[in-house]
DNA sequence: TCATCTATCGATCAAATGATCGTATGCGGT
DNA sequence: ACCGCATACGATCATTTGATCGATAGATGA
């Protein structure tokens, strides 16, 4: 096995002066008095024998270690994942929506008439406004979550809202409350002719950006009144740790059956397991909700944060 | 300077995917939104900005450090610097002799007639005896020191003789001691036809390599019985720290003057200016000499060991 | 000793990379 | 507001890199 000890010399040698040097294999192979190939090998071999480690110098390194295991795990399309402002924890809010941005706006860009679904939740109101403004008005921007409140007030700012407003598209909005008070008021609320008209837009849909929920007291579902306490109370007894589009999941990423779940107005999951959804969440908080719409499946992208991601990775 | 910022996260990205994540630039290029030719940018930022840190994971590592630091400094055709073992010092002598017998067979392999020039010393001799046989009857092969000492006695192991010996090339060795009792007995010498052929051979060859000899009591001139305790004395007085061929020099690497000088033999190293001079010598002790050798731009090439790369590094 | 098998090596081609150039775009000054 | 400058961008080409294939040399066993 000495031979192999000096085959190992060369290839660090090698990797020397290809990596640091900045030599070409060429010149590495005269210097080295081997074939051009040869080279090759040897480059071929100190990589697989571990020998040369790289380093970014640059907090966005861990981010993209975090991205790289998330994309590979759960098969999305692409994770973005932004750094997490230890300082400042609205600076992690503020990157995770122009990271967001970023990817509605490589959408929104091109000429071809488009539609997009979004959700509802602080981040896709903060990705949407981050947005410039675009002349697009051959697109299309639809709600797949009902942005009607229990007292009936309309959300004037929903992100299709803000996203029609910036490009002149046209808009879709979802005429209900997430949740109807009865099973029969959801049913009367699905017959409707425009419901199913919006219904069809969001299926015609390119890629809904859409939040994710956690479960908890500090629900969205709950803070803003679309659920009673008891309601959350219930949820949480069925082990749901995060809801996407108003549907409540278990870890696991499978939709909660309850007696919520019977009156919840949004389109069903299961009518997007064909179309891209791309989910934008961060916080250490809604790490074990995003965690359960990954392994649901629901998921095709993901932009998150640090804090998010790693809780992610740590729990596999 | 915010938009700079942006830049480098992006060049960070862009090195991550390129380095770790092993993308091709046309994958990045889509992923991150910009043309091909833009990721070349952000990856010429981030080596720019140093964002980029490569460590080879072996010993050869830092000999190749060293090695490029003094090839660049002295602007040495190539320099070898084999690993110190330091369990078994005498390891690092062997590591020595095979990558000097590297260069040399790179040399003697090739068929076209071949005119090599050898100095002596305990280096050049383990070189050439690490060579294999090889049939190469059409070489030349010259001493530029005389192999024969005070007492009268030629030195049959001489490193011309093994060389000749192994390839059955043709031998020219120096009749004459290294110094010469006196002047008269050096102009003596010099005035032989034999000299003066012999000469003229040295001054064909293609690459001349050469030991480094040390000045102080475990010097060879010394220990060999080539100079006296008395003029061993002289050299010390006149600063002189190395030699090349038997011509003591400075640590700044100019030919000492003096009575020894004027006695010594060898062919003047002037002579060589035009002829790659490659050095084989290693271990600590030879350090300063072969940084003396290296300040006086002797050498174009050079094969050493870590402990003298260092020393000479450490010195610059 | 010969045959065969395997491992290694170098020629050739496709892909990826780096560099140069012309063009466009934005910015500051007049 | 317009002009000029500077900076940055993207198309194109030369170079470098990676991979595949056939060939050759050495090893191993019959």
């Amino acid at each position: 096995m000495d031979k192999f000890e000096v085959k190992l010399d060369q290839a660090a040698r090698a990797a020397w002066m290809s990596y640091v040097g900045g030599i070409t294999q060429d010149e590495i192979a005269s210097q080295l008095g081997v074939s051009r190939p040869g080279v090759q090998r040897l480059l071929a071999l100190a990589r697989q024998e571990g020998l040369i480690k790289v380093h970014i110098d640059h907090p966005i390194a861990a981010c993209m270690t975090l991205a790289s295991a998330i994309r590979e795990r759960f098969g999305l399309d692409y994770c973005d994942v932004v750094p997490a402002e230890a300082s400042a924890p609205e600076g992690a809010a503020y990157y995770l929506a122009v990271a967001g941005a970023e990817r509605v706006s490589r959408l929104v860009e091109r000429s071809d008439p488009l539609t997009l679904s979004l959700g509802t939740g602080r981040s896709v109101r903060a990705t949407v406004e981050s947005l410039s403004r675009i002349e697009r008005p051959q697109h299309r921007f639809v709600s797949l979550v009902g942005n009607v409140a229990r007292d009936g007030s309309s959300n004037r700012y929903d992100g299709v809202m803000v996203l029609a407003d910036k490009t002149g598209g046209q808009r879709f909005l979802l005429p209900s409350p997430v949740v109807a008070s009865t099973v029969e008021e959801k049913a009367s609320l699905q017959q409707q002719p425009l419901f199913q008209a919006i219904t069809q837009v969001a299926l015609e849909a390119e890629a809904a950006f859409i939040g994710v929920g956690q479960i908890d007291r500090q629900a969205t579902l709950f803070q803003d009144h679309f659920i009673s306490e008891a309601e959350l109370d219930e949820l949480l007894g069925r082990q749901a740790v995060g809801e996407l589009l108003g549907w409540p999941m278990t870890a696991d990423g499978d939709v909660v059956e309850c007696s919520i779940t019977r009156r919840v107005t949004s389109l069903p999951l299961e009518m997007f397991r064909d179309q891209p959804i791309v989910a934008l969440a961060g916080g250490v908080a809604k790490g074990p909700a995003i965690l359960a719409a990954l392994r649901g499946g629901w998921l095709k992208g993901l932009v998150t944060d640090q804090l998010a991601a790693r809780h992610i990775v740590e729990h596999f």
